[in-house]
DNA sequence: ATAGTTAATTGGTCTGACCAGTAAAGACTT
DNA sequence: AAGTCTTTACTGGTCAGACCAATTAACTAT
């Protein structure tokens, strides 16, 4: 009846409890897996149960010899290990396309892009040395960066990983040059 | 120099191609913890910190004595966890709200939806037993659903765990009604 | 055939050992 | 006194084995 939870689920727990009453930051160094253990009351092996998995999410980081250290989450590395399973079993491949062009039809509606922007948008479609792929990839980064979320460049750059695997998903160039009607005015 | 990863990060590996190779599908039981270890020839405390920490993902169940099962994983656990470390960050935040509000406004933009759609859209919003969260999900859900897209369901749906973890979400009644309107004719 | 008992299997946890890197302390040289 | 080298201590990484707890499978007696 009692909902016992595992050990190193409570390790999580004091550990998450830990960091936030002690005031941790990213880059700071957690106690030694040795002394967590002592400290908590389980076997270094809970305690590692914990932390690796913790480690997985990208919360922390460890270095054999120096310890273990509060990671800077803006990496967004979870987002990573999610997008491998949620992304993998995507067995329709039309499913992820369409998501893909969700976000890009997205940044496209940029209100304005910068000269400079704009330029490397014309080189990027000028250069004749790169694939399709690597030409639809470059275009549609300036917008993501230009729009500025990114966790959505994140996001984006999983699915394009995911879905190069599968086949290719360039339009015509001239797709990419009425893209850029839009913002022509701006450069001359 | 040699980037080693560490033994239960293979492990990890072994498991994720195991599942996609051998087709095991959800609610079916992985191989025991001992028999892992001998084939992937690797300590069981090893082949158990990996499956700890996509256990703590949602990806697999253990049940003590039975064994370890793949689970459909609608439910990740590691959310609420990650939430707390990562939301911390007001930027991450607001990048996520933006991210799921792209998503959110797809959808609403169907051609159409069934008589049946409609009907349920209505009583979600007059009923007032409902949070304003729980509004805004099973309102959205059925877009998703008219949608289609199983993919883009089960990235809005983690998008949606993860706001939970936060305040502010919903929108006034109004908005939710307004949406409706495009499609009022539909039932009138 | 059924119920009850036993054995085998599985996850949960702990202990202790050893390796492999890193950092700190100490000893030595200049 | 400053710098260099060596040793020591500490930290994570990995392994082997033991025992407990819960479930299942096998077996036995009724």
């Amino acid at each position: 009846m009692s909902e016992r939870s595992k050990v190193y689920q409570q390790v999580l727990s004091e550990i998450q409890r830990l960091i936030k009453e002690d005031g941790y930051l990213p880059g700071d160094r957690l106690p030694s897996e040795r002394r967590l253990s002592v400290q908590l009351d389980a076997a270094r092996s809970s305690v590692r149960e914990a932390l690796r998995a913790i480690e997985l999410l990208g919360i922390i980081e460890t270095r054999q010899g120096e310890g273990t250290y509060l990671r800077d989450y803006q990496t967004f590395q979870a987002v990573e290990l999610l997008a491998s399973f949620v992304l993998q079993d995507s067995r329709i491949k039309e499913e992820l396309q369409q998501a893909k062009k969700i976000l890009e039809n997205h940044v496209l509606s940029v209100d304005s892009l910068s000269d400079q922007q704009i330029r490397q948008l014309m080189e990027i479609l000028a250069d004749s040395s790169l694939s399709t792929e690597e030409k639809h990839h470059r275009f549609f980064l300036v917008f993501f960066k230009a729009n500025g979320n990114q966790l959505l460049l994140r996001i984006w750059r999983l699915m394009q990983d995911f879905s190069e695997n599968i086949e290719q998903d360039a339009y015509s160039d001239q797709y990419y040059y009425d893209m850029l009607k839009k913002y022509k005015k701006t450069i001359e």
